[in-house]
DNA sequence: AGGCGTACCTGAGGGC
DNA sequence: TGCCCTCAGGTACGCC
């Protein structure tokens, strides 16, 4: 479910609610869905642990331990990390970490596609592409990125071996704002073009985390709060309905197994 | 190398 | 009501 924005969202406030707390018990409720990059239990391992600070890459959320190890969570599509000062109800719970200082920590997730994993060194993020919104990238660079490309851009978007962080919604909504159809050859991409998509990409990002991210289904934020950028989306989810500035039909189509939204006529 | 299909899971919503 | 189909914010893996 989470792409950049959503992940951000979170983290921020899993930064401020757990940093420094310590973990007194963790509870694997599906031991599938937990990883333990040294031999020994998952729990066993985590428990004692103290957390020094929660950090975001690509769609990944970091908890630093004491230890210098990890605790690496991804959400997939439905995963949810919520602070509650007790344990809720939930049979979507996966994993519950209980702090020391008072309250817990539940990963939840409908489809079980989710992971923690406890990692020793940075082998996890391994591959992963660029940070869209650090400084290192710049048009320049994601011109170097589609350079020889052959693949429609949308595809590449999601792709994130070469920018990390990038989801289905945002790759929709960033090509719309650059004008630039989904399925136009990534390496054919002028020069001018790659700098309005650089633009697009970098501005639906920051307005999306500032809107503390997108709730078109079950999103919500480690306090349980929607975000609030579904408001703003100009194609994603928007079949048939007339486009913005153009106002012609909003379509649809597949691509890289993905609805694929975007307006036929100012995108090109 | 790169692109495609499929798998992993569960639930929601539409058509009949 | 209920059955069956499609679709969902993501990624990994195997096959040409």
């Amino acid at each position: 479910m989470p792409e950049l924005p959503e992940v951000e969202t979170i983290v921020r406030g899993l930064h401020g609610a757990v940093t420094g707390r310590r973990i007194a018990e963790v509870r694997v409720e599906i031991p599938s869905v937990v990883h333990s990059d040294l031999p020994g239990d998952f729990a066993a391992l985590l428990q004692g642990e103290s957390i020094e600070g929660v950090t975001r890459r690509a769609k990944f959320i970091v908890m630093r331990l004491g230890s210098g190890r990890s605790l690496v969570t991804h959400l997939r599509m439905t995963g949810r990390l919520i602070v509650e000062d007790e344990p809720a109800e939930d049979a979507y719970a996966r994993v519950r970490l209980r702090f020391e200082e008072g309250g817990w920590l539940r990963f939840s997730d409908v489809r079980r596609f989710g992971r923690m994993r406890l990692a020793v060194d940075g082998a996890w993020a391994e591959g992963l592409g660029c940070e869209p919104l650090d400084s290192a990238f710049t048009s320049e660079a994601l011109r170097g990125l589609l350079r020889g490309r052959r693949t429609p851009i949308k595809s590449l978007l999601l792709d994130q071996r070469l920018v990390a962080g990038v989801g289905n919604i945002y790759a929709c909504e960033a090509l719309y704002q650059a004008k630039i159809h989904p399925k136009r050859r990534a390496g054919g991409l002028s020069k001018e073009r790659v700098g309005r998509l650089h633009t697009a990409l970098v501005r639906v990002l920051e307005s999306a985390i500032e809107m503390r991210g997108t709730s078109v289904d079950d999103y919500v934020d480690a306090e349980g709060l929607r975000g609030g950028f579904q408001n703003m989306l100009a194609v994603y989810g928007r079949e048939g309905l007339s486009c913005f500035r153009c106002h012609a039909p909003i379509k649809r189509v597949t691509l890289a197994q993905r609805g694929t939204f975007y307006c036929p006529r100012c995108q090109r």
